[in-house]
DNA sequence: AATATTTAGTTTAGGCATAAACTATTGCTT
DNA sequence: AAGCAATAGTTTATGCCTAAACTAAATATT
């Protein structure tokens, strides 16, 4: 009844695979997410926002602007404001002026930030690792493949929905 | 030198797989969350948070009591008493008392709550179908089935790390 | 029965995130 | 050169979410 029979003899409950699959992934990425965010708290006494924004600005030696950062990361301006601000007060992080443009600056990491982010990268790679210790190198591969085909194909959809503005 | 030689011939760079499979699944967990957040709010007025409660309730016609809610959506309970009282201020849900334990409520949809819901079910699973158009019937079933490895072998590393308090 | 523990739910303080409005600067157009 | 649009970043108001402290009721212990 709220069952509906198909040609390949399987049957779907009131919400198809895609429903059933958007659940999953995304109860993975929250119980993942939970482990490194507790771990982040408890080790370090930081959190996966400032945490990412510094893994950013480790691969970028010279800094990044503000609103590069906001790109990477995929959140609004104002929030990296918040966490830039918090970063730099606990000195891990600092504001460097852009010469011939006084609207903008490049953050990048202290030495003191590089140090503590290099103990943080360490570990979170070990509770990520472990996150997915459940599947072979081959199922790793094959997730990596299939996630590339949903971002790829999400991103032209997010680009098309922008258009119409 | 931040590259690894492997037995079987292949490379590795700074990152290993698990840590770019880890950046994808949230990337693409964000991608997809976004184009829903952002149609729940243009079209219905309404927040994700808002519309997982009332998809928790639709499928239990007589309520859900708080923790149970709190278990489900696997967040706190605190959280939960807010978002309730918001949907109970719109007359989208109630709190009935159960009967045998004044601690406890049932929180179930109103009739007005089940009209909005079905509405707003229906739009949700068509982006999530969108979002996912870009696999086929077996890939959708090959990620399902992975992830549901990740999630098992999560949740048992979550399980024991509990146990050890 | 009196006391202690557990359970159900709420409150509080604080961080993350957003959208929208705002300031200051830059660069374009005429 | 004057005016105006675009860009870089911040501020404000609001909602989600957490951990920890709290209230009240139920249950277990003695």
């Amino acid at each position: 009844m709220d069952k509906e029979a198909r040609l390949d003899g399987t049957t779907t409950a009131e919400h198809p695979e895609a429903l059933r699959l958007w659940l999953r992934l995304l109860t993975c990425t929250q119980l993942v997410e939970k482990q490194v965010r507790g771990g982040l708290r408890e080790k370090f006494e930081t959190t996966l926002p400032r945490f990412d924004l510094m893994a950013q600005l480790e691969r970028a030696r010279e800094g990044m602007k503000m609103n590069e950062l906001s790109r990477r990361l995929m959140v609004t301006g104002g929030n990296i404001t918040g966490i830039t601000d918090q970063l730099v007060a606990e000195d891990l992080v600092e504001r460097v002026p852009v010469p011939g443009d006084r609207r903008a600056y490049r953050v990048r990491l202290t030495a003191k930030g590089r140090r503590q982010f290099a103990d943080m990268a360490h570990q979170h790679e070990a509770w990520v690792v472990d996150a997915f210790a459940g599947l072979s190198e081959k199922e790793v591969g094959t997730l990596h493949r299939l996630l590339g085909k949903v971002k790829q194909h999400t991103l032209s959809n997010v680009l098309a929905s922008k258009e119409k503005t």
